[in-house]
DNA sequence: CTAGATTTGTGAAACATTTCACAAAAGCTC
DNA sequence: GAGCTTTTGTGAAATGTTTCACAAATCTAG
């Protein structure tokens, strides 16, 4: 397949939440024009970005609020479910098992790892807390398709190789630090350091 | 100023944070090449997104590694002090308050808000959840830079009008929701449910 | 069924970002 | 200090992304 954008993804990932909102408030049709309008950006761009996948809407008319919702769910690959593994049993670690978005949007937490002796053998959200050095035997009992990051800075990278030696090609990282990883391997970064500064810039020139 | 590219800022912050970890293995000099070797970029791109700025760097030898820190944090405004409001008191609040990020890099949190009346008054980290409908005073009493939403989408926009009301020109929004603001205020949102579909996509497309 | 109004899908143009490539500056060696 | 090496800073070229603008398709009203 053609390369996407990762701007453009990001942007179908939007569409189908303003989607499934005109979805529950009964909305049958959509113009580029009203999506546009609820995510800030333009018919032309909204348009565009689904002509790389094929042509949805109907001339005159817009586009079936159902169909597209479907059309997003099959290009994002939402159809299917994902099992993660969550490596670190911090604080964010904790905030995230609970985030009710994981679930509903069919990923499932099966496994939370740590090193720390206190919060090994824990409950957590009905998950016991493992051993990191356990990581091999648990991704061979129950594999997984994305491992979560979410460890200090200093130990991110060895858990980072650590998982894609156990064959994981999918990673989620929160730990601020900049991951090397072999071409075939997907991470996606959330640093809140990097977001703070871009704000603190932001404020600072103008 | 000439505008800069959002990704060029958020580079010069990755910059920053290897430069520091070169600074404290005791590296003084380093060369554009080694910079991008650390980030997994280029050094044509490293030297480009320092020209927009200046030039800092020595023909022949590289950069100080201590004169670029310091350039960095000038541009990226980190010498100052900046004062957090944080708006929700659910498990992600909670995991921030305690995220040390926040406070090495100038960032103080000043106020918590609630509208949960079983959070009002309880103690967190030093500081009392107060109620929402106390804003206005708390700002007068203790003005700030920084509002961070940390509630369920369906009130983000509310308190997002509310804080502009107030003042408040830059929001760092963690709820999972597209904000709309005035554009002389800066929105930063971070938003998990787009990079688990960012993840989604790139392991469905390949 | 016709005429006018909408709205899509898409090449082409405009704009933005990254990469290339090289002169100029500075360091290093003998 | 002459000659060789390294490395910056930056126009120009290449590449990537967004916006424009319009033909083609479809709908709506009478």
């Amino acid at each position: 397949m053609r390369k996407i954008a990762e701007s453009t993804v990001r942007r179908l990932s939007l569409y189908l939440r303003f989607l499934e909102e005109f979805e529950h408030q009964g909305i049958e049709t959509v113009s580029s024009e009203a999506l546009a309008a609820r995510g800030g950006t333009t018919s032309a761009q909204v348009r565009k970005d689904l002509s790389f996948f094929g042509s949805f809407g109907k001339r005159g008319l817009g586009y079936s609020v159902a169909e597209l919702v479907g059309k997003l769910r099959d290009i994002l690959g939402l159809g299917r479910h994902y099992r993660v593994a969550m490596i670190g049993a911090g604080k964010i670690g904790s905030a995230l098992v609970q985030y009710r978005g994981f679930k509903t949007r069919g990923f499932e937490i099966v496994h939370i790892f740590d090193t720390d002796p206190a919060k090994i053998g824990r409950e957590w959200n009905g998950l016991t807390v493992r051993d990191v050095r356990q990581m091999a035997t648990e991704f061979e009992r129950l594999p997984v398709d994305i491992a979560v990051i979410v460890t200090p800075a200093e130990a991110a990278q060895a858990v980072a190789d650590r998982v894609v030696k156990l064959g994981i090609t999918a990673i989620l990282n929160f730990a601020p630090a900049q991951l090397t990883v072999p071409d075939d391997v997907v991470v996606k970064t959330v640093n809140l350091a990097l977001e703070l500064e871009a704000l603190s810039y932001a404020l600072t020139n103008r």
